[in-house]
DNA sequence: ATGAAAGCGCTAACAC
DNA sequence: GTGTTAGCGCTTTCAT
């Protein structure tokens, strides 16, 4: 039998109150501070940890929350360019901080609506961040959410609606590298699209057509791999040499592949401008500047503003917000 | 305020017993089956919920596994050749599947014991998962949970001791898949070793090596990649061909980078054979064997037992076991 | 400043 | 076959 508080209460001589009060911080002008130090003594004497399953009884809350994937977290590799690992653990590491616990949910997207809610609810978590959910998926899920007053907030996707969402703003960020080439000198900029997800690349592609034309220079036209993996990668490097053959820079879509195009290009003299997951544009030798994914601070955003909802008597006015993302340019 | 067992009770002129009793299906010759309908009607009707924190307040169980990653969920790519997502995928899956809910823990290995001892206990979940954790930390990790009776399993590393672990025969897999190609009528194998971890390299260099004088033919000199990332293994393949300039087959402890080498060696007519993840080894053209991580078996011997363990009323007998990787040969 | 006591929702032993 | 009841460990109001 585990220690209780009324145990450490008796073998203080004080009452379960005051150990309560203890336990929580909340004894500023409550508990005297001889019995405080007593408390704290039996507490670590005795090893005694707090039940979490009767305060959550007694407070309505379960202190955990929710955080809850697309299909399952290893079939993910399309989106490796949208920081999924990333925006996971950074969220997990920064509920964590807050004391919060982390129920991990892969949810089934072939599910229907009224049993994907059903799993959901028996999660008994005080809330929900859905980490790069499709879209699609989302309005309903939210919205069902909010009918059952369980707060909810979508990660790394932008959702229409009056839903809570933070994410990455590809298009700025990407114009953001394109200016970088831009300014550097280069005229001759490609696209090349080698993400085999292909779920932001308009926005990308958006975002370099503003930027060339920002210069008044014309877009030219986007390259995108055809085979998935390292040799589409290589194919589509080769094809926008072929395509532009006085290329001066080069964006990728997608770090993805950032050594393996270095490669295919060795011997040009190009500029590479990567975009996305640190850890493959580190791989590059020589080293290549980047749009670094904002996850910290989309995750961060994301869990603060879930914190707050929960501890707040009314629903706060949603939290819609699109991060940019950080040039890292290693050479400088 | 939530619908309660007793509201489902005074609805139906039942008992909460009844209630509990269809809730949990253990109503063999206890209740009416019209009872048991109407009770099953307003459990519909009033879409109640039971309160698991309650519930777990009863029963001395939270219904929960923690699964513990060392350090961070995305900070792992070394750990790609053991399967890393696969095994947290597969072993919440399963978990689920079992009614169970999962909490997320990445624990800190910088961490001394005793705090991350704390942080442990305080997830208050029925047992511990700890996936891919470093030997090292295993042993006082694993042997504080049995001092506090919480069933705790190291899955995808192997630990002396009398402590449960299931991992994967990394020596008997590529031992297989040597002889395979072995089978084929290749002698020339040289092993690539590309892994940038080198976890398993030597137990893949025991295989490698056993299979070989199996068949009365020396080894040859292991080539290992001396940059991390695409260049490095491309580097390591293009050495191997100077080392064994007759090298017939290439077995890579790693297929993280198999789609590379495979590229870096085109025009060579040799047999690649891979080793890892399945994701990395399908993206391989022409397709390539690869001996494939058993994740599933893994994972789900761990949760079985440790589901078990947590029934009995006794612990169990350690689980300690390996399992083979399968061949996969697309071409067949 | 302090403790007694009333639940929170559920399970299971017990009496009918 | 059925309902009553006593907790499980904690928080918090209320009276002192």
């Amino acid at each position: 039998m585990r220690t209780t508080i009324n145990d450490i209460a008796r073998l203080t001589g004080t009452s379960p109150t005051a150990v309560s009060f203890v336990l929580n911080g909340k004894d500023h002008k409550r508990v005297h501070p001889a019995k405080r130090q007593a408390i704290l003594d039996a507490i670590e004497k005795y090893g005694y940890r707090r039940n979490m399953a009767a305060k959550g009884l007694t407070m309505r809350r379960a202190f955990r929350i929710g955080i809850c994937v697309a299909g399952r977290l290893d079939q993910t590799r399309v989106l490796a360019a949208a920081g999924h690992y990333g925006l996971v653990s950074q969220a997990a590491a920064r509920l964590h901080e807050s004391g919060y616990g982390i129920a991990l949910l892969q949810l089934d997207l072939a599910l229907p609506l009224p049993e994907a809610c059903r799993r959901l609810v028996r999660e008994d978590v005080d809330g929900f961040l859905f980490i790069n959910f499709p879209v699609m998926a989302l309005d309903r899920l939210l919205f069902s959410m909010a009918e059952r007053r369980i707060p909810a907030i979508s990660v790394g996707a932008a959702v229409e609606g009056a839903h809570s969402w933070v994410a990455i703003d590809h298009e700025r960020s990407f114009e953001l590298g394109c200016i970088h080439l831009l300014d550097a000198g280069l005229r001759r900029l490609v696209m090349l699209d080698t993400d085999a997800s292909r779920v932001s690349s308009e926005a990308k592609r958006r975002g370099y057509e503003r930027a060339m034309r920002a210069r008044g220079l014309e877009p030219l036209p986007t390259v995108a791999s055809v085979a998935s993996g390292a040799r589409g990668a290589c194919d589509a490097a080769r094809a926008a040499l072929e395509t532009v053959p006085d290329v001066e820079g080069i964006l990728l879509t997608d770090n993805g592949h950032a050594a393996v195009v270095q490669m295919a290009l060795s011997g040009r003299a190009l500029r590479l401008m990567g975009f996305g997951d640190d850890g493959p544009a580190r791989e590059c030798d020589p080293p290549i500047s980047w749009m670094s994914l904002p996850v910290h601070s989309v995750a961060d955003a994301a869990v603060d503003h879930l914190l707050r909802w929960i501890d707040a008597p009314e629903p706060p006015p949603p939290l819609q917000r699109r991060f940019d993302c950080a040039l890292i340019a290693p050479g400088a």
